[in-house]
DNA sequence: CTGAAAGCGCTTACAG
DNA sequence: CTGAAAGCGCTTACAG
């Protein structure tokens, strides 16, 4: 175990000042090419390593940033945090990731912790669109953040976003063109709003639900499902939306069984995520139902599977990677002192055609 | 923008000094319950936290690991950081991390960035099993560190890898055993051995291939390929033996389609890990070939579409959450201080039977 | 271009 | 149980 060596160390070996030490070692101020050498001489011989938490301490800047995201194992997740840590690496910057598991006591704790080992910045995926003080404070705090997927009702910060309502209105015209008249909807639709699940479908119908933006990706997808159908002029039946309440592909399974065991069964469905796509995909499965013969299917967000698995799953693909991208670019456009007004990037969406709908008889 | 509150705006408010003010907000050394409630009443008021950096400064600890991984975006790596984060998470630690790309340069960079921000400790999966200067200046350096997945060439360090021979061997032996002469191998087979593909072959059916402690993982799986033909006396076609030289689906595709669209291609097909599971299945879906009838198909990894994949993908599944969070734990004993010889957790893949095999004619 | 001194926000002996 | 002082390893005015 080797001691380490500090400036202070170098300084005396090199015979400067610590002052002088620093100056060469953190590339700032001016110095003599002649002093360079001695100094770099003498850290190369003591194998320096300059200690970023003393230069932090004294700068107020860290060059690490933090995320809060649901659940790094999850491909929509992995995707984004890729894209994160390509633009952070890129400059320079530590990656700090905390998983909320949609757990809004988790996500205080981690925005807490992050902020004791003072990152720079944060990119956050609310998991509570209303109970955001911990990210009101940040604001009143100074510290930048960037919303991720989610926005908060309210909180004027930077944010990504996919224009859910849009992508899942032409994802569910795709089916009804197709001459589908009854489409089942497999969602996430955690968070509950006001007047439950009827109440949003019944004021979906009737274009008033207010303030869309602020609303959970799958009730947005919801919302798309429902406006497409009143754009096509068809009813919806209310039994065929079905709430699975939780992340989780086997309960989203155990879902969709129930819906398409049905007898009158739907002729197709929407999965209004990767997650709920895969717990769709299962119960396809295991009920042995030929896609698109027996059932025609879109997904949304686009998973490896799909490409491969026959006849092609046609879903509505995020630009997960660029999400992050994005997200992490507008952060360090903050921490850089960007004083812009608050940034809302909606990104679309692309419908990729595959094999998974068949034309209906009218 | 609030000015942050420091212990000594909290001490000055709350009329004692910092020592002691110190010792109630960091939980530390003796205080009156009296005193405490007075310090922790002005930190309320002041809105005070923590400055994890002066602490971590003073105590030469951050409480924050750093890893290294190849990709977070493969849902191999994505696994087993989830893995980490949970036990990380639980003992609260901070978790810094960075992808290699399986490049070198990246992972020396990616090292020297986490030491500078001063972690208590590493996990990496190295992307060199030799060049490791890096890995061992770590060691003499007295930082903890837990190999993932690959062990490095004379670096006794704690690690956590898997059974790949074994495992292979017992995977092409439900092949073998199924009656399949001709197997395919499709791998990643980067960092060439000496005397190449072919030498390896040779090597390996005569047991000559030494340290296979310290092979790369696609290496040792097509060892156990090797033994496991050997073992059942039969030759093996070095044709069937395809290196894609990549941790790409893509080029595995291809590598998969050259294989399979031979007119004597193979009865059945091993892949040697997700990705190129990924790339086999591809090509094997746009060759419109059916799985297991027209070919047989083991993978290794278990990956989700797997098993809702008619007719069922049999494969090796590698324990990825285990392995991150085994390799979470050793750090953290090590980190507390463990002085026991290096560990070496080797772990078992388990074989999942699906339906993708089929028997035959002998 | 360089150095002496102060200071970032904490914790740690040491004394009382 | 508490306080005064020193110090972790850097950077930053300030003087020269």
């Amino acid at each position: 175990m080797v001691k380490k060596a500090t400036i202070a160390d170098v300084a005396r070996l090199a015979g400067v000042s610590t002052a002088t030490a620093g100056r060469v070692l953190g590339s700032y101020g001016y110095t003599k090419a002649e002093t360079r050498d001695k100094v770099m001489q003498a850290a190369r011989k003591l194998g320096y390593r300059t200690n970023a938490l003393a230069r932090s301490l004294i700068t107020g800047r860290t060059r690490t940033i933090g995320v809060v995201a649901g659940d790094i194992q999850n491909p929509f997740y992995a995707s984004i945090l890729r894209g994160i840590a390509d633009v952070v690496e890129r400059h320079e910057f530590g990656l700090l990731i905390v998983n909320s598991d949609e757990s809004l006591e988790k996500e205080i704790r981690a925005v807490n912790v992050l902020m004791e080992k003072q990152v720079d910045g944060l990119i956050v995926s609310p998991c509570d669109t209303r109970n955001a003080r911990h990210l009101r404070d940040l604001q009143a705090f100074g510290l930048p953040l960037v919303l991720l997927d989610r926005a908060v009702a309210g909180l004027e910060v930077d944010r990504v976003t996919i224009d859910n309502i849009a992508a899942a209105g032409r994802a569910v015209a795709a089916l009804l063109a197709a001459g589908h008249k009854r489409i089942g909807l497999v969602g996430e639709l955690l968070e509950e709003p006001e007047g439950g699940l009827a109440g949003f479908i019944r004021r979906g119908l009737a274009g008033e639900v207010l303030s869309t933006d602020t609303l959970y990706p799958s009730w947005q997808r919801l919302l798309g499902y429902l406006q497409a159908h009143r754009q096509a002029g068809l009813p919806v039946d209310e039994t065929l939306i079905r709430r699975v309440g939780a992340y989780s592909a086997e309960k989203a399974q155990r879902v969709a069984e129930a819906l398409i065991h049905n007898a009158d069964r739907p002729t197709a469905v929407f999965a209004t995520d990767g997650t709920m796509s895969e717990g769709v995909i299962a119960a396809i499965s295991s009920a042995r139902l030929s896609v698109p013969d027996q059932l025609s299917l879109v997904c949304f967000d686009d998973l490896e599977w799909m490409s491969f698995l026959p006849p092609g799953i046609s879903t509505m693909a995020q630009p997960r990677l660029a999400m992050g991208e994005i997200a992490a670019t507008m952060l360090l456009e903050r921490i850089e002192g960007s004083q812009v007004p608050a940034r809302a990037q909606v990104l679309s969406a692309e419908f990729v055609e595959r094999g998974s709908i068949t034309r209906r008889p009218t």
